[in-house]
RNA sequence: UGCCUGAUAGUAUAAUGGUAGUACGACUGUUUUUGGUGCAGUUUGUCUUGGUUCGAAUCCAGGUCGGGCAACCA
């Protein structure tokens, strides 16, 4: 028995087009503008895209729209490239509209030779005036009425160079009453004496979007050209382009974007956020970028497991965060290695240990039985969690109180004696002592205990900075919520432990490693961290029940 | 006022005229040397009004509500 897992609408139409033999195999293309960095939305369409060739036995492009010259770096080129790569696909060709900016030039001329385009000399602000509303039609003006001949010269000395930034574009001549405002003679070619990435000062007039991105993807042969809703409008002129100019005939599918609580997805506002230094940079943790999420510790395949289980629809969306990091949980505690690591440290002596010190296993991770174990120095004074002792407890507190019994993780069985204040009445120290026969793998004691406590020996403990992250907004819709978006920012996103307390077996892994530090949450070695001073990320928190409990009262 | 587009549990997504299912969330219970994990279970849904049909989430007609469209951006 196979459970078929069902198709979204574009694997539906994909499969038709194979079954029907309109296409024996398909070509996808992932087409960034690269004027900001890749967040988690573009990871949808690239899981979309790339997955759909692997599927179905194709090839996937990556293809840069880099046909506005005054937005686009390398910089940005680069962090895409990187960022496809570490989400686990391998494109067949890396291309560039602007390779094709000398095809681009001859469609404009083939258009102008057919009189479907012309040179306009009116200004912008005439353009729109004449263009009408989508309820009253568009008026056409003198400049359509010129010959073909003297469109091509003049495009050939806008080309040259001959004229001003705004004085003149190219227009394809459709249909100025058009209920769709698009077609209403669309701008194709306009002037810029603007450096380019790649083709330097090699142009002074560049395509438009439309002009270039439908072009783009029949010169590639694209069989399935994927984008999200609010081109929807923008097909009628693709699917016109690609007809009078007589090439081979790509189509357009449009699919919802991804929106998320909790956070925002516009270039624009994720720019703003790095420019007004609300963050610390394209890829601060609390970013929705992939160079973000990686930073953070969020799986590659995790993300991947997320894009796959939000389904592909046209309906207007917005996924629950929680979606997101139960993926990274589910795919973290099958990997991380289990560490103890104390943030806010309260001082435990086991009164009646009386050896120097010792060296306990513990495993590395539950999960895995090949994970291997690792060693943990136990002595007399011992640091644990400030907030798992109380000297009075409430109902179903299972931690330490005077008098009570917890395990300490892969070591003893411990009860609290005495507890030790200063002046002001801050509890400064909790004196316990610890049943022997309680050791961890050879226990006899006979004894259950409802809690089991993380804990470091403070002589063995390395330390370590610690950041926590939280949400970086603090409402659901951000992009709906009243006023500006900078208004919903959480000013507690960021916490920042400055002294934790390791285990030692930290000091030695690998930089790579992803740890669960057991009770706290999963973390990843972070990129400031030197051989000095280690610095930490926490990933995502683990489920909490008892803070849940906590919050019923 | 025009055109395009969509509507299924709290959130997503499936059912392609024939038993409304799955996941996340929430809630129970159970296991557990992580109040984690695992396991078992409960919970909640077809926008609305008509029509076609033996039978409608699905087809048809009207309505309601949401999103998009008038950049020399992509």
């Amino acid at each position: 028995m196979s459970e078929e897992k069902s198709l979204n609408f574009i694997e539906e139409i994909v499969e038709e087009h194979l079954k029907s033999g309109k296409y024996t195999s398909i070509t996808t293309r992932f087409p960034p503008e690269p004027n900001g960095y890749l967040h988690i939305g573009h990871a949808k369409s690239i899981c979309l895209n790339f997955g759909l060739a692997k599927k179905y036995g194709g090839k996937t492009n990556l293809r840069f729209d880099d046909t506005n010259p005054t937005t686009e770096e390398t910089e940005y080129v680069e962090s895409i490239k990187e960022d496809v790569r570490w989400l686990g696909f391998e494109w067949a060709q890396e291309l560039y509209a602007s390779n094709y900016f000398e095809q681009l030039y001859g469609f404009a001329m083939k258009l102008i030779e057919k009189g479907l385009a012309y040179v306009d000399d009116s200004s912008s602000e005439e353009i729109a005036q004449q263009k009408g509303t989508p309820t009253t039609p568009g008026v056409r003006n003198a400049f359509a009425e010129r010959t073909p001949e003297d469109n091509a010269k003049i495009f050939r000395e806008m080309r040259e160079g001959k004229y001003e930034d705004g004085s003149k574009v190219v227009r394809a001549k459709i249909d100025m009453s058009s209920p769709n405002m698009l077609l209403r003679d669309p701008i194709i070619y306009r002037i810029k004496h603007a450096h380019h990435h790649r083709t330097g000062d090699d142009w002074c007039i560049y395509p438009m979007y439309d002009f270039a991105h439908g072009q783009s993807d029949s010169i590639e042969n694209i069989t399935h050209s994927i984008c999200t809703l609010e081109f929807v409008p923008h097909r009628d002129l693709y699917d016109w382009c690609i007809e009078n100019l007589e090439i081979f005939p790509s189509h357009q599918y449009e699919f919802a974007r991804l929106n998320m609580t909790y956070t925002v997805m516009s270039k624009r506002k994720l720019l703003q956020l790095v420019n007004e230094k609300h963050v610390n940079g394209w890829d601060d943790p609390r970013m929705s970028t992939i160079s973000g999420m990686r930073r953070r510790g969020y799986p590659a395949e995790a993300i991947r497991e997320f894009c796959d289980r939000i389904g592909i629809a046209k309906r207007e969306n917005l996924i629950d965060v929680g979606l997101l990091e139960f993926c990274v949980r589910e795919q973290l505690n099958k990997i991380a290695l289990r560490r103890m690591v104390v943030f806010d440290p309260l001082k435990v002596v086991i009164t009646n240990y009386t050896g120097e010190e010792e060296l306990l296993t513990s495993e590395n991770n539950p999960e895995d039985p090949n994970g291997g174990h690792r060693e943990v120095p136990f002595s007399k004074e011992l640091y644990i969690e400030r907030e798992d002792f109380m000297e009075v407890a409430p109902k179903k507190y299972f931690r330490l109180s005077p008098g009570q019994m917890v395990r300490l993780k892969s070591a003893y069985i411990i009860k609290c004696e005495e507890v030790v204040k200063d002046a002001e009445g801050n509890i400064t120290e909790v004196r316990c002592t610890y049943i022997p026969e309680s050791k961890s793998g050879s226990d006899t004691s006979g004894i259950n205990v409802k809690g089991t406590l993380h804990w470091v020996s403070i002589s063995h403990a390395a330390t370590a900075e610690v950041r926590l992250y939280d949400r970086l907004f603090k409402v659901e819709d951000v992009a709906n919520a009243e006023g500006d978006f900078k208004e919903h920012i959480n000013d507690d996103s960021l916490h920042v432990v400055g002294h934790a307390y390791a285990e030692p077996a930290l000091l030695n892994d690998k930089v790579d490693d992803r740890y669960q530090f057991i009770r706290k949450g999963y973390f990843i070695l972070d990129k400031e961290s030197t051989s000095d001073k280690l610095v930490f990320n926490r990933t995502v928190t683990l489920k909490d029940g008892w803070a849940k409990e906590v919050k019923k009262g």
